[in-house]
DNA sequence: GCACCTCGAGTTCA
DNA sequence: CTCGAGGTGC
């Protein structure tokens, strides 16, 4: 072969193998297979081997460069790549075409095209030669990823047609999901091949975002990436003057452009085709995020304008997503109210659902070991039940290496008072290795293992008394209006009135101090004003008449919450009867008040902390006792006449009523003013017999010598009573346990 | 001892 | 909302 024919044989194959490269969204493109384009690359590149010098720097043959031996290096973008505004729901997009179709004040004609789940990207082209590509990055810098585009069949290395000197196109580098199935599939048998694992790739984005930042762009050569463009950094309007034009002028200078992208001329008729494709994307082989809406017309579109953050011709209509990848910048603990430490990771800021999201508990130890979440990892956050954000796994493909991140190791101190952390235990029954248990005399044997949570023994710790303080002024303890997380972190941190003075003592070191604030003290903080001050003090003192059931919940003492706090007070009637109890086992007369239980209002009520802070709340006016039932009522009519008939009285229900299901029963007796007991005791006043009663309890009463009624019996007890709803309501108004 | 229920504790963002 | 633990009944 000639020199002449050689040059002639490589520029057929180039313009063959360059009508090959796939313009898969250009109407009437011929999609032609891979293996004939491997076949003519192949054909090529044994000619170019002979003539060295006829190579020329964009053939088809030079997609796959040398390994890159570093880091991707970071530049700038020419012009910043801006993000776009999401929205979520029609109500949004209606008010974000209002406010366009105002700014532009003339018919607007619009472009709808697909947003597809991928790796945001900028391609330089200098005159018509490909020089360099960037990834979108934070947006104003991106990194250098040249070497790896190349090996994109979709990204032409040189432009046809009439294009201009410079042009930058912007747009999205994806991967379809019958790809990812093919390379998991290859990986696979690859890996049993040489009986080793496989861990498949999760998802097409992340697997091209990590394809990016793979160093060997043979690697990324394999891994068939796609491009299509859907804007410009440079200017278009030398090109085109609208969208819709520019994207067919791309289309010929050979780049692909966004798949099913339409142009509608008014708003109501994109709006169909958005709500028409939001049917058909299951279909589609590749993952699709939302629907982008743009103004068609560049003239329009500079009379529009933008916001600092985002163009206000461009939306970008969202189907909700409920999981996001981001990234872990640090594992911190936190320390509850109880003193349980808590990991929570802080993460990247991501939006989920419409929410940004930049913390996610990881619970306890367990999940975290069990996750192996670490510092730098790539995760995936979820809502659930669309509030709360939950890891739901690591990707840990994509852990950083050299060095890999150590794995989380819980601190031995706490964060706050630096008191040495310790493991919850739990007493369970022993079991040998068989999981049988074990039994000595019959009875089985118990042991305590290591518990689920780590805590801060301290009581006196300043972040469990910063929880407990909140948790105190919140709705559903004392509810002081005002009051949040922000201002009980300045009411308890020690204070400085300025850089030279001596640091001050907290505001507030006890719940009494909250009720002794003034608002003199108050103001000395800053943003808070008199008038606000005032305020302050106002719900302060308010929340004193929240009655000894709030009250109680609001103490924080383990496990006892507005519920248990409810039916202690309603048996006791007063903390100060609380005060006066000589052992636990008083505490569980209580319904669902156990052992554990007992033991913890034990130990409050018996310690001296516990009393004082009881005396000091009493002393400052807080209601600690539910108003005396011998009270008269407003017609002068003695508490005789006018308690309840089941005053007092405990009642016990066994087997099955006609007129009542188990919630009607116990809110009948409870609205009468009597206590719904779920066992038999000596303080049980009636057992009330159903249908197939429960034998132990029939028993018991007999033992005990708790008499029995009927059904018939019961209701005639309420008697008149009962026919006068006001009285049962008239209770719960007075004693305020019932919300 | 086990199954079931209920409550408490921790948690995020607008 | 979700988990874990406490409480109760069988």
């Amino acid at each position: 072969m000639t020199q002449n024919e050689a040059r002639q044989e490589i520029e057929r194959l180039t313009a063959e193998i360059r009508r090959c490269d796939r313009l898969y969204f250009v109407e009437n493109a011929p999609d032609r297979p891979d293996h004939e384009y491997d076949a003519l690359v192949k054909e090529l590149k044994k000619i170019e081997l002979q003539f060295h010098d006829l190579v020329s720097p964009d053939s088809p043959t030079q997609r796959i460069g040398d390994k890159l031996d570093g880091k991707a290096e970071v530049v700038q973008h020419a012009t910043p790549m801006l993000s776009i505004e999401n929205v979520y729901n029609d109500g949004e997009l209606f008010d974000f075409v209002e406010s366009a179709q105002k700014a532009a004040n003339r018919p607007l004609a619009w472009v709808c095209e697909l947003k597809i789940d991928g790796v945001a990207a900028s391609l330089i082209y200098e005159k018509g030669v490909l020089t360099r590509a960037l990834t979108r990055g934070d947006g104003v810098f991106g990194e250098i990823i040249t070497p790896n585009v190349r090996t994109i069949r979709d990204v032409p290395l040189k432009l046809s047609g009439d294009f201009p000197d410079y042009l930058e196109a912007r747009g999205e580098i994806y991967m379809t999901n019958s790809n990812l199935d093919r390379l998991n599939r290859e990986g696979a048998e690859r890996a049993q091949a040489a009986g080793k694992e496989f861990k498949p790739f999760a998802n097409p984005r992340n697997l091209t975002s990590g394809t990016l930042k793979q160093l060997d762009p043979k690697v990324c050569a394999e891994r068939n990436l796609r491009f299509f463009a859907h804007s410009t950094g440079s200017d278009p309007t030398a090109v085109a003057s609208t969208h819709f034009e520019f994207m067919r002028k791309l289309r010929e200078f050979g780049l692909p452009t966004a798949p099913l992208a339409k142009r509608f001329e008014t708003f109501e008729e994109a709006f169909a085709y958005v709500q028409e494709m939001r049917e058909n994307l299951a279909s589609l082989d590749f993952e699709v995020d939302g629907i982008v809406l743009k103004v068609d017309d560049f003239a329009a579109r500079a009379e529009i304008g933008s916001t600092s953050k985002f163009p206000k011709w461009l939306v970008a209509c969202k189907f909700e997503k409920y999981e996001a990848q981001t990234t872990v910048r640090e594992i911190v603990v936190q320390i509850g109210k109880s003193g349980v430490a808590t990991p929570v990771a802080e993460l990247e800021p991501v939006e989920i659902a419409g929410t940004t999201v930049s913390r996610a508990t990881l619970h306890n130890i367990a999940f975290i070991e069990e996750k192996d979440v670490r510092v730098g990892d790539a995760v995936i956050v979820a809502k659930a039940g669309k509030i709360i954000p939950r890891v739901m796994r690591v990707e840990s493909y994509l852990r950083p290496q050299n060095p890999e991140p150590p794995r989380f190791s819980f601190p031995e101190r706490c964060p706050s008072c630096d008191s040495p952390l310790v493991r919850d235990q739990k007493e369970v029954s022993k079991r040998d290795e068989t999981g049988a248990l074990v039994k000595v005399d019959g009875k089985t044997v118990k042991e305590f293992v290591d518990g689920s949570f780590i805590r801060c023994p301290n009581p006196e710790c300043p972040a469990q008394f910063r929880e407990r303080l909140a948790f105190f002024a919140s709705k559903g303890a004392m509810d002081v209006d005002g009051i949040g997380a922000s201002l009980v972190e300045r009411l308890t941190t020690p204070r400085r009135v300025d850089l030279f003075s001596d640091e001050q003592p907290p505001l507030v070191r006890s719940f009494a101090d909250l009720y002794r604030l003034t608002p003199e003290q108050l103001t000395t903080l800053d943003g808070i004003e008199t008038k606000s001050a005032n305020n302050l003090t106002q719900a302060i003192q308010n929340s004193k008449t929240r009655g000894p059931a709030r009250l109680l919940t609001a103490l924080s003492i383990p496990g006892v919450g507005a519920q248990t706090a409810k039916d202690l007070v309603k048996n006791f009637r007063s903390l100060d009867a609380m005060l006066e109890v000589k052992s636990s086992e008083s505490f569980t007369e209580t319904e669902n008040v156990g052992a554990i239980l007992a033991q913890n209002l034990f130990q409050f009520f018996r310690s001296d902390a516990g009393r004082r802070i009881i005396a000091e709340l009493k002393e400052l006016g807080l209601e600690t006792a539910l108003p005396e039932l011998s009270a008269t009522n407003a017609n002068g009519e003695t508490a005789f006449e006018n308690a309840p008939p089941l005053n007092g009285k405990t009642i016990c229900v066994t087997g099955t009523l006609n007129r009542y299901d188990r919630v009607k029963i116990k809110e009948t007796i409870e609205a009468n003013g009597g206590k719904a007991a779920s066992s038999v005791s000596k303080k049980t006043t009636f057992v009330l017999v159903g249908a197939k009663p429960g034998q132990s309890k029939i028993d018991k009463a007999a033992e005990l010598g708790v008499p029995t009624i009927t059904e018939e019996e019961f209701e005639a007890m309420l008697g008149a009573a009962a026919n006068d709803v006001s009285k049962g309501d008239a209770l719960n108004n007075a004693t305020g346990l019932f919300e």
